[in-house]
RNA sequence: GGGCCGUUAGCUCAGCUGGUUAGAGCGCAUGCUUGAUAAGCAUGAGGUCCCUGGUUCGAUUCCAGGACGGCCCA
């Protein structure tokens, strides 16, 4: 008789198949479910199933990534993630409708243009030529990240994205300005701005290069006034008082110093810019560094006591000090301009640096950025005494006429003549030059439209606005408060072209510029139909309202002015733009990165508050910075800068959608190749433990799915586990918290494999397929894996829907699309989480026997009390908990026995042998015809009899 | 330089309001399996919980200072 192996049985087991395979092939496979999912409509679809049955309407609103560029891996976090969230929803059966947007305006696109042109000065070509090639540029930049955002497999309206260049989004920028204009929130202003005098323009920070340059640098005395040289004494601190025990005595000491004294007192400054003085209006000291006033020979001189050795120079050596202060001490004094009869304010500002110079810095709004903040803040005058030219104009007195550099000569002159000069010398250094003309730039005051900040309470209510909106993580709160708080002036205009128009006429009669808020109506109706280039193509009567005057002067002719807004302004109005008709406002949340906080989180809060007096989200989630593997910033240079479509092509979607769940997103991330060949081990453990199910479940048929009171224990056991892990999923989701959603995930893919996969392979294998148990069993791998998918489905959406593809169409049914399931509600239960542990702890410890494997063993369990019970209201009675705990354990036989204490667990050799189809022990050869295997199996394959 | 945030096994991360041997997954080592097989199961090793002080009977957990890293600003 020929020797029977196990491979003549082989054929006759339900083994797994399925067409999910092993290998996923992302890269291939997933390019073409991006196209699957567009051709059929899915998310549309769903969208409406899910407003067809009354799902409230959620709203991720998307913040406009700029149209420049690759997109890169912190651009894949924040879209993949935003993706999650709208899945999310969808999946719960809202209105989760998504609608992606591009910020395609500003000068980047302009100074990229300008390059690919081949053109250095941008008046050097026709305002409308330059736009329509931006426009070009920016469309190209649009339709490619479109491209690798749909790669990256998210959903959303993408036909109708809104750009902040279509005419209709162009109107709505300018009805908002003239909202704002309505209720007098905008005003025309003096600003600093880097100017070049040769080329006559303002420069942006990024026209600017640094070389360096010779200056002069001078010390300049600014004198106190006899009334404010006693308000000086009033507030210092007498260095006797200061080391005196006795304060009484101190204070009358430095009384009768003070009043002994008539010398006369300075504050000294350093400055390398002397033709800045005429335009000099205050004294910025540091509010905590302690100044001192020295006796120097005749004089006393106040400066910063860590610079008084350096500033003071060779003199320092006989200087006695007198008196200290601190710099908060001395706010609002002020001393004499040296060259003009007028005050200089003593005020403070926490960039004053304490290394050069004096640490008291001379400061002239109109010619620097901070001294212009500083200005605005203390309301000081700004001082503009300089033309487009760089010549002083009448307003610099003597110096009228004379090119600014050209004068610093004649000021040093004047200063040493009157004796305000300390000392004067040279230095070289960094400079700021002009890019195109490489010329010394200066800091000129130009005139501007700022948002009001203070006017009409706008940043108190925008800080209450911050109260009615939640935040993730909480501190996000505080950060945005910081952000109103230090807000300073809202500059909106630009002096640029490819932008949208700020629709401002300026008077021809008296040069008045006018903002008026019928005019910008005008404007906005007009772009709507004609796009914005019509500003720079109509004539200015065509927005002038019949009758209208200049309100200055009375004049009828006027002309366009030609500034555009500023492109935070377009992006912070997109919550007027796009969330309209049946997208609600305010929207349900915004995600973005942390840089948005001072950035458009800000900017649309501001908008939202000073046109609709409240937020324009519920909710602000921030996520992190993507790092490098090392935690440093990605570069280029330094090989670890990716972009996405490049790292999509290597790994494909979904393993990077599912290293986007891996990490705690809301802190700074980490992202690399050894990183994502981690988080793909992990996806493969996945995919095969979908694939076992899959595989399980291909010859069911929907009417003979059991229901799940009718399963047999375990596996209605294991319903009842997955439905904890599918209620831990839903409020990890729910709170935003994707990363404990993944580790859920884990957790339920690598015990379901461990003790319950294991334990269903003899039933699923060697039962006939019909048999009861073993279609209980493929019942229960269904509503898992139904369940599952689902749940995943909003990280893996590829893997998720090539399963739900291969699943037989008869199980699908009507669900077209994963995303036709239902996110599973689940159910925790403890008693549920105990029992499965039970056995789990049993299971481990059978095994954990290298002796006896599986079914060489009979298991011999003595069960403490608690487990008995336990157990038994699972399965029933002795003899399932017999035959199920058998199974649970995948040995041969059972005894059962009671255990005083802990449970304990034995493997004995099993009775019989081993069966060559089931592999289970038992008594062989009932069947003549058959010796190598059981009866059971007898009957399986041959029939009964 | 300022504000904010982070630092727990090789990697990604849990550790609630301070309390017994600090956990998971992956990786690694060892064994088993070869009827999920470029898979599956079990066991095991691996941690000064960034450092230094402090509060406390007791701190990874609270407080202060510092180091390193990040973001925003200057």
């Amino acid at each position: 008789m020929s020797e029977t192996t196990t491979r003549d049985y082989r054929d006759t087991l339900n083994l797994p198949a399925t067409p999910f395979s092993m290998q996923a092939h992302l890269t291939k496979r997933e390019p073409e479910r991006v196209a699957w999912w567009r051709e059929r409509g899915t998310y549309a679809r769903r969208l409406e199933r899910n407003r067809r049955e009354g799902g409230a309407a959620w709203i991720l609103h998307d913040g406009p990534p700029y149209a420049n560029g690759e997109l890169h891996m912190g651009h894949f976090l924040n879209m993949v993630l935003k993706d999650m969230f709208v899945k999310i929803n969808l999946l719960g059966g809202r209105w989760a409708k998504f609608v992606p947007g591009w910020d395609m305006h500003g000068l980047p696109i302009e100074l990229e243009t300008l390059k690919h042109l081949g053109i250095k000065d941008f008046h050097a070509i026709d305002p409308l030529e330059l736009r329509a090639r931006c426009a070009e540029r920016a469309e190209f930049w649009f339709e490619r990240q479109r491209g690798v955002r749909m790669r990256m497999g998210t959903f959303g309206d993408y036909e109708h994205a809104y750009k902040t260049v279509s005419p209709s989004y162009e109107a709505a920028i300018v009805d908002a300005i003239a909202d704002l204009a309505e209720q007098d929130q905008i005003y025309r202003g003096l600003r600093a701005t880097l100017w070049c005098m040769h080329d006559e323009t303002a420069l942006a920070e990024a026209e600017i290069e640094y070389e360096n340059k010779k200056s002069p640098s001078i010390y300049v005395r600014f004198p106190f006034s006899a009334a404010q040289r006693d308000a000086l004494f009033e507030r210092v601190t007498t260095r006797h008082a200061a080391s005196s025990c006795h304060p009484e005595r101190a204070q009358r000491l430095s009384a009768e110093r003070r009043r002994g004294t008539d010398e006369s007192v300075s504050i000294l400054i350093w400055t390398t810019t002397p033709w800045t003085l005429p335009g000099n209006a205050a004294i910025a000291l540091h509010p905590e560094a302690s100044y001192g006033i020295y006796r120097v020979g005749e004089e006393l001189l106040l400066v910063a006591q860590a610079l008084a050795p350096s500033a003071l120079g060779e003199k320092f050596a006989g200087a006695e000090l007198v008196a200290t202060a601190t710099g908060a001490e001395l706010e609002n004094l002020s001393a004499r301009h040296p060259l003009f009869d007028r005050d200089s304010k003593i005020v403070l500002a926490n960039y004053v640096d304490l290394e050069t110079g004096t640490g008291a810095v001379h400061t002239a709004p109109g010619h620097g950025a901070d001294d212009f903040e500083t200005g605005v803040k203390y309301r000081l005058p700004v001082v503009n005494p300089v033309d487009a030219r760089g010549v002083f104009t009448a307003e610099a007195g003597p110096y009228a006429g004379t090119s600014v550099f050209a004068a610093n000569e004649r000021i040093i002159e004047d200063l040493r003549a009157s004796g305000m000069l300390w000392s004067a010398g040279e230095i070289e250094h960094s400079y700021p030059h002009c890019w195109r003309c490489h010329n010394p730039v200066i800091f000129r005051a130009t005139s501007q439209w700022f948002i009001a900040m203070d006017r009409n309470d706008l940043r108190a209510r925008t800080l209450r606005a911050i109260d009615s909106v939640a935040y993730t993580p909480e501190w996000g709160r505080q950060r945005q408060a910081q952000m109103i708080e230090n807000h300073p002036e809202w500059c909106i205009s630009r002096q640029r072209t490819w932008g949208t128009p700020i629709p401002a006429l300026v008077c021809r009669g008296c040069s008045e510029p006018i903002l008026d808020a019928c005019i910008v109506r005008t404007a906005a109706r007009r772009f709507e139909r004609a796009g914005a280039d019509a500003w720079w193509r109509d004539a200015a009567g065509v927005y002038v309202p019949d009758g209208f005057a200049c309100p200055k002067c009375g004049g009828r002719r006027f002309e366009q002015e030609r500034n555009i807004v500023d492109i935070w302004f377009e992006s912070g109005v997109t919550h007027l733009a796009v969330l309209q008709g049946d997208l609600s406002w305010p929207s349900d949340a915004v995600l973005e990165g942390g840089d948005q906080y001072r950035g458009w989180f800000r900017s649309s809060l501001v908008t939202a508050v000073a046109i609709r007096g409240s937020a324009p989200y519920k909710h602000v989630v921030k996520n992190g910075w993507v790092n490098d593997e090392h935690g440093r910033p990605m570069s280029k240079s330094r090989g670890t800068g990716l972009d996405a479509l490049d790292a999509m092509e290597r790994w494909g979607a979904d393993v990077l959608r599912l290293w986007a769940a891996s990490t705690e997103f809301v802190d700074d991330v980490r992202f690399g190749p050894h990183i994502v060949e981690h988080v793909s081990r992990v996806y493969r453990n996945v995919r095969n433990r979908v694939r076992f199910m899959l595989g399980n479940v291909g010859d069911l048929q929907r009417r003979e799915i059991v229901a799940r009171a009718a399963m047999f224990p375990l596996d209605a056991l294991a319903c009842a586990y997955a439905d904890t892990i599918f209620a831990g999923i839903r409020s990890a989701y729910a709170q935003y918290d994707i990363h404990a959603a993944y580790l859920k995930i884990l957790e339920f893919e690598s015990e379901m494999s461990a003790l319950y996969f294991d334990a269903l392979k003899d039933p699923l294998y060697s039962r006939a397929k019909d048999d009861p148990r073993r279609r209980s069993a493929q019942s229960a791998l269904l509503y898992a894996l139904e369940g599952f998918l689902a749940a995943v489905a909003p990280v893996l959406s590829f893997t998720a829907e090539e399963a739900w593809q291969a699943l037989p169409s008869d199980l699908r049914g009507e669900r077209e699309s994963v995303f036709d399931l239902t996110m599973p509600e689940g159910r925790l239960d403890s008693a549920t989480i105990e029992t499965w542990r039970t056995l789990r702890d049993l299971r481990a410890k059978v095994s954990a026997d290298s002796e006896l494997r599986d079914f060489e063993a009979k298991a011999y369990v003595e069960l403490s009390a608690q487990d008995r019970a336990r157990l038994l209201a699972l399965f029933g009675d002795e003899k399932q908990l017999r035959e199920g705990l058998r199974e649970a354990l995948v040995v041969s036989d059972i005894d059962l026995g009671l255990s005083p204490a802990a449970t304990r667990v034995q493997n004995l050799p099993a009775d019989g042998k081993k069966c060559a189809r089931c592999w289970k022990y038992r008594e062989l050869g009932a069947d003549a015809a058959h010796p190598a295997i059981c009866a059971e199996c007898a009957r399986i394959v041959f029939g009964p009899g």
